[in-house]
DNA sequence: AAGACGAAAGTGGTTGA
DNA sequence: TCAACAACTTTCGTCTT
């Protein structure tokens, strides 16, 4: 997925300023304004077929899919089932004499599914990666991936003797990672029961055991999200991720927290826009100290000759 | 009164002998 | 294994708007 590369649409405009300059960010799917930020439309995927029908003989016919196979479900949404109307293929009444059978069938059936301990760990690992995710609000496709890492975790019997909570944050950590949309471990661990520490060093484990190689996070990574939550405008946000880049070009990024640098980015943008979020704030949204954001905001305009007044 | 600034001391993790 | 170290945090007093 192509990042940074707004899409401009021409059709519309912003309800609250009459702009017409509107950004489409495929990442949270969402339309907002580039001169004020207002966010017109939110999560306005396309979830229905291309195609049309309009009777049910033309539905059968255009349909070429069933669900989506998913690895986040732990029979990776391939099972079957057997129904609750006591119908045959046919759409016939089953005899009273075999309704017993039928029972007896649908009880295994369930059974069989989630059968055996590492089955049924599964499929506690992969709810609880599901809630995980949905609450750090990570897009179905990094989902997809952290199923995808823990599941190969679990058949390298890399789980046995940690949590499965722990492994869970692990996977969901490092899919956010390696698809762009990074989170701390301190947001990751707010929302599992797991400790930063414990995150990272699992993490590790799995990194390293996967061979899973990851560059530290850009800053400009997390500019779009810390942008969104203080309601900051397209323009601030552009300007943020520039003076990442020019900051990356002289050196001042390696070694700093990228969500420091994000920040400082992110406040120097703000004011030289007149669009000013206080220390607090952005420190906040962040999470690092106002102390880290001044430290960084000073060391940028310094070094970059930015005048900020 | 709120925000910005900076000094000082403390913390947890990495590095190199 | 231990000490040095860099980055970050917390706390707090002072200055600015």
């Amino acid at each position: 997925m192509q990042k940074g590369t707004p899409m401009i649409e021409e059709q519309k405009t912003c309800p609250k300023c009459n702009s017409s300059e509107l950004i489409y960010d495929p990442q949270r799917s969402e339309l907002s304004c580039r001169r004020c930020g207002y966010v017109i439309e939110e999560n306005n995927m396309d979830m229905g077929p291309e195609y049309r029908a309009f009777d049910s003989e033309q539905r059968a016919k255009r349909t070429r899919v069933g669900a989506p196979m998913s690895f986040a479900i732990s029979d990776k949404g391939l099972s079957t089932a057997i129904g609750q109307q006591n119908k045959d293929f046919n759409g016939r009444n089953i005899p009273e004499r075999n309704l017993a059978q039928i029972n007896r069938l649908r009880k295994w059936n369930k059974r069989i599914r989630i059968s055996g301990t590492g089955e049924r760990n599964l499929a506690i690992a992969l709810s609880e990666l599901d809630r995980q995710s949905s609450k750090l609000g990570l897009p179905r496709d990094v989902r997809e991936d952290a199923a995808l890492i823990y599941r190969k975790a679990a058949k390298m019997n890399l789980v046995r003797g940690r949590s499965i909570e722990g492994m869970v944050a692990a996977s969901v950590y490092t899919a956010a990672r390696r698809n762009d949309l990074p989170r701390t471990l301190d947001e990751v661990s707010d929302v599992s029961n797991v400790t930063k520490k414990q995150i990272g060093k699992n993490y590790r484990f799995l990194a390293k055991q996967l061979g899973i190689k990851l560059t530290p996070p850009s800053p400009a990574d997390y500019v779009p999200r810390f942008a969104s939550i203080l309601r900051l405008s397209g323009n601030v946000e552009s300007m943020a991720i520039d003076i990442v880049n020019k900051s990356r070009e002289k050196g001042l990024i390696t070694g700093r927290e990228p969500t420091g640098v994000a920040a400082a980015t992110l406040y120097i943008a703000s004011v030289l826009i007149g669009e000013k979020v206080t220390q607090r704030q952005i420190a906040e949204t962040a999470s690092v100290s106002e102390v880290t954001v001044r430290n960084r905001y000073k060391e940028l305009t310094e070094k970059l000759n930015l005048c900020v007044l």
